[in-house]
DNA sequence: TCTGGGGTCCTAGGACCC
DNA sequence: TCTGGGGTCCTAGGACCC
């Protein structure tokens, strides 16, 4: 059996535990650059706002209710995910971190010593107690039906007839339950295979799971829907993996916080995104082989039309080296850049990963190792410096506006809330 | 004025290998 | 008339996820 454990509106939940008030009242997280609505509270949901709206199409409507709009907050939102997992991994025999908020859990041996109901009823409710975080929890023979119970748990506990938890054990009860989900809401199914579905009539899961499996090799993706049609009839398809697997590629991007035009700021843009990206690879042991820079000018504008361009490059080996990164994209994005042209993103995507220092795969015209171990230590100090003092404190020279410029690219967060569990000058004040 | 960011897996086709 | 079999690696694009 799979658990799938899934927080309850989680970066609204995640405001609302340090901000009390905000309970009961409608609440809204924003994407980067206050861009879009990425989560809401129930009472956000019953207004009818939509996940992945724009902000500036519904401000009014958040005006006159009175909907409490918040900056994402990613620091705040990753240290409570920490505590819930962390919670999990104490009382589950092995635990899938899926998402920021949701992890699938191992349940095979648990079945025959536990009632499987009562314990999820259990883990909900200390989750709850111990993080302040609410979760649903869905228990079932495969992940997709885990999945299913969970968003079923879910709908039940809104409707106010239901624990917040379901275990899906017998046959009867998952042909019960597939036939209130619709096939959009199943795990798998995106807008397209719901369109294909629906053009053929099928309209709920436990149709899906009964469509043809010749049907689906064609029409749904080739042995992906295959493995979603057994997932759905119980038959398990995909494990519980817990060992995190070397990752295959890293991304940072980001949207300007205003339309960029001039080959500088965006350079320093894209410098702070190499800076990023060897950070992140050096946290996790990792170096890159492959770089790819890209800029956009944006999807929505009528004219001109929406226009991106890419580099890819390969390195000559893999590094972690902020200053190596940051010299190959500045020279991908001078290849693409085309004046004339109003910006809104830019990014750079490395692939190619591998454990850095093991195995290294050297050059056969040039010895870039030649410094290696010096590099090293300098990333290792402007690491230890920028952990210390704040992020930014040593930055690379390109990142650097020039004097009276200011960081051209930088993001809008105007109403961002503290990092109330990450920071010493932000921690929750208690008033006695 | 204003529309997020970071991933995974799969397929198909081309180039190339023995 | 008629042209093998079994691979790898790479790229691009599609679909999906949270």
């Amino acid at each position: 059996m799979f658990g799938l454990v899934d927080c309850n509106n989680f970066y609204a939940s995640c405001e609302r535990v340090f901000r009390p008030e905000l309970e009961g009242r409608p609440v809204v997280v924003l994407s980067n650059n206050d861009g879009c609505i990425v989560a809401r509270s129930q009472e956000a949901k019953a207004l009818g706002l939509k996940m992945g709206e724009p902000y500036f199409q519904v401000k009014e409507l958040i005006r006159q209710h009175g909907v409490v709009a918040c900056s994402s907050n990613y620091e705040l939102y990753g240290d409570m995910s920490r505590r819930v997992m962390w919670y999990l991994q104490q009382v589950a025999p092995a635990v899938e971190v899926y998402s920021v908020d949701e992890a699938f859990l191992d349940l095979a041996g648990m079945t025959r010593h536990f009632d499987l109901g009562r314990w999820a009823g259990e883990v909900r409710g200390q989750v709850r107690q111990r993080t302040g975080i609410p979760v649903c929890v869905g228990v079932a023979p495969t992940k997709t039906l885990a999945k299913v119970a969970n968003r079923v748990a879910k709908q039940d506990m809104v409707a106010g007839c239901g624990p917040g938890v379901l275990l899906l054990e017998d046959e009867a009860q998952r042909r019960e339950v597939l036939a209130r989900v619709a096939i959009e809401d199943v795990w798998g199914v995106g807008h397209r295979s719901a369109a294909k579905l629906h053009a053929v009539g099928v309209r709920t899961a436990a149709e899906l799971a009964g469509v043809g499996d010749a049907w689906a090799r064609k029409n749904l993706g080739g042995v992906v829907g295959a493995r979603l049609l057994h997932e759905l009839r119980g038959f398990p398809c995909s494990s519980v993996v817990v060992e995190d697997e070397a990752r295959k590629s890293m991304a940072c991007t980001r949207s300007f916080g205003q339309t960029l035009t001039e080959l500088p700021d965006i350079a320093g843009a894209v410098a702070s995104h190499a800076a990023r990206a060897g950070e992140k690879l050096r946290q996790q042991g990792l170096a890159a082989r492959l770089l790819t820079v890209f800029v956009e000018t944006s999807r929505f504008a009528q004219l001109p039309p929406p226009y991106s361009l890419s580099a890819q490059l390969t390195l000559p080996v893999a590094t972690d080296d902020t200053l190596v990164l940051a010299a190959w994209a500045r020279r991908g994005l001078e290849r693409i850049w085309r004046p004339g042209r109003r910006y809104v993103k830019a990014g750079v995507v490395l692939d190619g990963l591998e454990r850095a220092g093991a195995n290294r795969q050297g050059s056969l015209f040039e010895d870039p190792c030649r410094f290696a171990p010096a590099r090293a230590e300098l990333m290792r100090a402007m690491d230890a410096l920028n952990t210390r003092y704040g992020k930014g404190m040593v930055r690379v020279g390109s990142m650097v506006a020039a004097p009276g410029r200011g960081e051209a690219w930088a993001m809008r967060r105007d109403v961002k809330s503290p990092a109330f569990t990450t920071k010493w000058k932000e921690l929750w004040g208690v008033r006695c």
